[in-house]
DNA sequence: GTTTAATTTAAACAGTTGTTTAATTTCGTA
DNA sequence: TACGAAATTAAACAACTGTTTAAATTAAAC
């Protein structure tokens, strides 16, 4: 199935809410008749869609990251100056994060413990691509004498992702440090203030001479 | 037995067997058995000693957090100055939670999905005092005039837990990254490079003005 | 040395797990 | 309308799940 970029209507069903019991409960804290019955199919389905749990786990990693390229080929080539790149591909990066919450968290927390047998080239190449479109985009800034030089660029997508996820990972307890009571509220901030300080942060790595 | 602060020697070999194994295959991937079988007890010891897998969790949550209140108030008192204090809090965190790797790898994967009912105060009180130290040397450094005072606090420990944290989640990706064959080299390159690379960060963020 | 309590054991418990089976239904096509 | 393939179903499978039981063993107290 994951060698099968097409999912019909009803697996990309089984998908979705596979998706959501995954991101909520965790892998293994879902079973298959958690599936069948919020999907109101049969168990078997699964299996006859899919072959296994296993393999639906690694068919929704597929059908969601083949889309995920996040386009900044176009960001590249933008007349921007870098600082101006910098802010807008942790931005796009940021939200495109965001509203895909369901798949990172599952990428997030499965990989530490299934990632050996686990079929996720497609995940892997996604970031191969991502990094050197940053790289481009950082080189660029130093040819110009904008940033520094003496930079690990390998280590910025941590601390961009990590800040991010570190923050959305601790929800409960970010919303009651910052006297957040909706989800709206919560996703503003995240828009608005996490992406601020994510940049700034960047932004001052990138420029500050010490 | 959470609130109870004393484990005997039995106990304590049940609660390292079960760190390792909730760390390598997390909570719902681990069974009572499994955890049985590695300590060499019987199963019906977890029951005994702890009442039920979930109260064995949360014992090596309290286990492990209480001890492990970062000395951060020593430093609060030492006579450094500010942006030196940072950068031996962010060096005590790394090596803190690097030599702590099972635990906090639980705490992260667990809270996300058994939060609710799961009692980790002794966890909560923990990062609410960090924070109030990380506060206090930042304060500091403000009015000694040498922090910018435009800074989302709150938001500085995400950057240096997330940075670590994914880092440290995407553990092999970064191997490969980074050609680091051996698990020694990995954890040096964590203790020299990352730490300096989060410094760094954190201090740009600090003292930069744009 | 006997008695009481704490520890350890094997066995059983009632549910749940992922997966397969074989029968039945649905549907497009001839 | 009849055929054959695809889709769906209920039932069963063996293995595993967390937890409890009651008996057996060990240790401590007197």
């Amino acid at each position: 199935m994951s060698s099968n970029p097409d999912f019909n209507e009803k697996q990309i069903q089984i998908l979705l809410v596979a998706e959501t019991l995954f991101a909520e409960k965790g892998f293994d804290g879902t079973s298959i008749r958690n599936i069948a019955k919020e999907a109101k199919i049969n168990i078997a389905m699964v299996s006859y869609y899919f072959g296994s749990k296993e393999r639906l786990l690694e068919s929704l990693i597929f059908y969601r990251t083949k889309d995920l390229k996040i386009q900044i080929e176009n960001l590249l080539v933008e007349d921007l100056e870098p600082i101006a790149k910098i802010n807008k591909l942790i931005a796009i990066y940021i939200n495109r994060i965001n509203s895909n919450k369901g798949i990172f968290r599952i990428l997030h927390f499965e990989m530490a413990t299934k990632k050996k047998e686990l079929n996720i080239k497609s995940f892997y190449d996604l970031r191969k691509s991502n990094l050197k479109s940053l790289e481009a985009i950082i080189t660029e800034g130093q040819d110009k004498g904008v940033f520094r030089k003496d930079i690990s660029i390998p280590l910025i997508t941590p601390t961009i992702l990590g800040t991010f996820f570190h923050f959305h990972m601790n929800k409960e307890y970010f919303m009651d440090l910052l006297n957040i009571n909706t989800e709206d509220v919560y996703n503003n901030y995240i828009n608005v203030n996490l992406t601020k300080h994510i940049q700034q942060t960047i932004k001052a790595l990138l420029i500050y001479e010490s």
